[in-house]
RNA sequence: GGAGACUUGUCCGAGUGGUUGAAGGAGCACGCCUGGAAAGUGUGUAUACGGGAAACUGUAUCAAGGGUUCGAAUCCCUUAGUCUCCGCCA
């Protein structure tokens, strides 16, 4: 959520950068300003009423203490009075409130100066690409054809259990899984990011403070009996651990990583794009999130494109890193970095994983600060990126390292796997 | 799931209707004291939104929400959480 300030100050300003973000209805921009005039208007006509009746109330409690009862009576109905008049200023506040916070929950977070105009993935600005695109030997086959010729993952068998896009990894395919989750959390860790296990369902509470409430309720898998969301990232939990925190200034910046399931319902997708293991409603995958001080946010941005380059390299794997631009960004973001691996026999480019930073947008909501030197509170800056998601990084391990006998499988990962390849029948 | 106890500021903890935003202590910050430190001592030390050039000041907040009352941290209701006992259980 952008900050009431923020749009007071510079509108002009904050309208033209969500022009960048493919933002239209800019005139919300002046409906909220002019709430948040009536708000305060509201608000100062509410205190002002509010002080007499406090004053008069303990004004009565001074009389009656002394026994002159008839004073207390005469004034307990000038309070009745004043009460009747407060009713419906009181009431408006509330609507008027209510109206600012629902109004001002639609705007998208601002993208920062780096951000490219465009509106849709074309437009985004390819930064740098790294690793070679292997040639696959002739018989070379996509990912969904090797999983069932090794047998580790069954879509068929997931799909009687749950439901279509929920995948069943076994064998061989699911220690490769346990094994790279291993090595992510291992190689996070030693760069300095705790450990978290998180709860893998999250109250309203939580969704909203990441945005994923309002703006995303329709890719959740809701729990109506408890009102719990399966969690579409950990994102979520990890954030929400300093929901409502004030935070030591020295401790910052907070760097955290976990891994969890993550259960998206991708509602009205369909087709090439879903195939096999490029898009399943269950998927494992180990994330990164940083509360930093906001003047260290996009030096930890880099850091964290960086980290996450290291691993895809350390994994031998194709990859190129975009620039988002403003039509493609996540609404909460002001600036994102998606990371692709090349899939050599789908011939295309798959998103493994997406860094961001959100500024002050999700702290604003989950109310996370820090004290400056002067002992005002400020908000920090969130920010979050993939390290990696599974599904897709097997794919392209599988793909890119077929030979026509096995499955050869990077050095990093030969002592969490316990073995170099993948062979037919082991 | 059943029964009971509880939930106060950074922390501990007082407070059962009337100047209580909240005693007291600890912690922290600054000062005094000291050769330096400890001890001692003085002062300060919540958040949000308003008003004001500023000094300062208004409102709200004692888990959350609602109610009773002229007035609620204190009484009532609902919800959440913590603890204890029972039940169930990996």
């Amino acid at each position: 959520m952008l900050q009431i300030q923020v749009l007071r100050q510079n509108p002009t300003a904050v309208k033209e950068k969500l022009t960048i973000k493919n933002y239209t209805d800019l005139s919300l921009i002046d409906t909220i300003i002019a709430l948040d005039d009536e708000r305060k208007k509201t608000q100062l006509e509410f205190d002002n009423n509010k002080a007499i009746v406090n004053i008069t109330s303990k004004a009565i409690g001074g009389l009656m203490a002394k026994g002159q009862k008839e004073e207390a009576e005469a004034k307990k109905q000038k309070v009745a009075t004043l009460k009747a008049t407060l009713q419906p200023i009181s009431e408006k506040l509330t609507a008027v409130e209510k109206q600012l916070h629902d109004e001002l929950v639609k705007l998208p977070n601002l993208p920062s100066d780096l951000v490219p105009a465009g509106k849709t993935p074309e437009d985004n600005e390819v930064v740098r690409e790294g690793g070679v695109k292997p040639t696959l030997p002739s018989g070379s086959v996509p990912h969904w054809d090797l999983i069932k010729k090794y047998d580790i993952v069954d879509f068929e068998t997931g799909a009687k259990i749950t439901g279509s896009g929920f995948a069943l990894f076994k064998g061989q395919g699911a220690k490769l899984q346990r094994a790279l989750i291993q090595y992510f959390l291992d190689f996070n860790a030693a760069a300095g990011y705790t450990e978290f296990h998180p709860p893998f369902m999250v109250n309203e509470a939580s969704a909203y403070g990441t945005g994923q409430l309002p703006d995303k309720e329709g890719q959740m898998y809701h729990m109506q009996e408890d009102n719990f969301f399966m969690i579409p990232t950990s994102e979520v939990p990890i954030t929400n651990i300093y929901r409502d925190e004030i935070v030591k200034p020295e401790s910052l910046p907070i760097k955290m990583t976990a891994y969890s399931p993550c259960f998206r319902r991708e509602a009205g997708s369909f087709g090439k794009d879903v195939r096999g293991l490029n898009r399943v409603h269950q998927f494992e995958k180990v994330e990164l999130v940083q509360l930093t001080h906001p003047e260290k946010s996009y030096e930890a941005l880099d850091e964290m494109v960086s980290h996450v380059e290291k691993l895809l390299q350390s994994l031998e794997l194709p990859y190129r890193i975009l620039r988002l631009c403003g039509g493609d960004m996540s609404f909460a973001s002001a600036l994102t970095y998606d990371f692709e691996v090349y899939s050599a026999a789908q011939e295309k480019w798959l998103e493994v994983s997406s860094v961001s930073n959100f500024e002050t947008f999700q702290s604003n909501r989950m109310k996370i600060r820090y004290k400056d030197e002067s002992g005002k509170s400020q908000l920090v800056h969130t920010l979050n990126g993939s390290s990696l998601a599974l599904p897709r990084i097997i794919a392209c391990l599988l793909e890119n390292n077929q030979t026509s006998e096995n499955i050869n499988l990077p050095e990093v990962i030969h002592s969490y796997f316990g073995e170099k390849q993948f062979t037919k029948n082991s």
